[in-house]
DNA sequence: CATGGGATTGACT
DNA sequence: GTCAATCCCATGC
């Protein structure tokens, strides 16, 4: 399976957002596929590029297909696909992953069997991942850290949209996307 | 230079 | 249901 070029995720972040529900995010020996995103745009207070141009933000603002990664409430890294042209700062948080390849070595990393809960959340899966701070602004269209289009099987998954989580700010925007019926999203 | 607030998680009442 | 852990970084003095 093919990887996603740059020019995906040149697209309006929404529609990048609602593109990778069943593509597959790989790192190292492990794997796993896309079943929850969040869309985050510059024109709105919950983007963290809403406050324009930063040493923080810059990785939101540079090409598309980059990694964004940041460190949340001190504890969790959290993984973004930068989306939109350069200039506009604007990115895809990966919420849930559905496990495929290194399921024990998620195991080991997480200190748990259930497979439902290895990435089930956006600080889980990069934990399970092994995603740190050190992969912010790596390329996804180039280097180890990848996302491949979607497989045959996920190609007719149905989608469902609904509000944000976690968040204080422009809460009712409908940008949280999940393959319905999924074990796997978060809770 | 000091301060305060998170795009969360897991443990506990 | 509540709450603490913990650190990066934007902001303000």
């Amino acid at each position: 399976m093919r990887r996603l070029a740059q020019q995906f995720y040149a697209q309006p972040v929404v529609e990048v957002a609602r593109g990778l529900i069943g593509c597959v995010v790989e790192y190292g020996q492990v794997s796993g596929v896309i079943v929850e995103t969040e869309a985050y745009h510059d024109s709105e207070p919950a983007c963290h590029a809403f406050v324009g141009l930063t040493a923080r933000t810059a990785t939101l603002f540079g090409p598309p297909g980059r990694a964004y990664v940041y460190r949340s409430y001190g504890i969790h890294a959290l993984l973004n696909a930068v989306a939109e042209p350069e200039g506009v700062g604007a990115g895809v948080l990966i919420r849930a992953l559905e496990p495929v390849d290194g399921i024990d070595i998620m195991r080991a990393r997480r200190g748990l069997e259930l497979v439902e809960e290895l990435c089930s959340g956006p600080g889980k899966l990069t934990q399970a991942l092994g995603v740190e701070l050190t992969c912010n602004g790596a390329d996804l269209t180039s280097g180890p850290l990848s996302i491949r289009a979607r497989p045959r099987a996920w190609q007719q998954a149905s989608i469902l949209a609904g509000p944000r989580i976690g968040i204080t700010k422009a809460v009712e925007l409908p940008w949280r996307f999940w393959a319905a019926g999924s074990r796997f999203v978060s809770r």
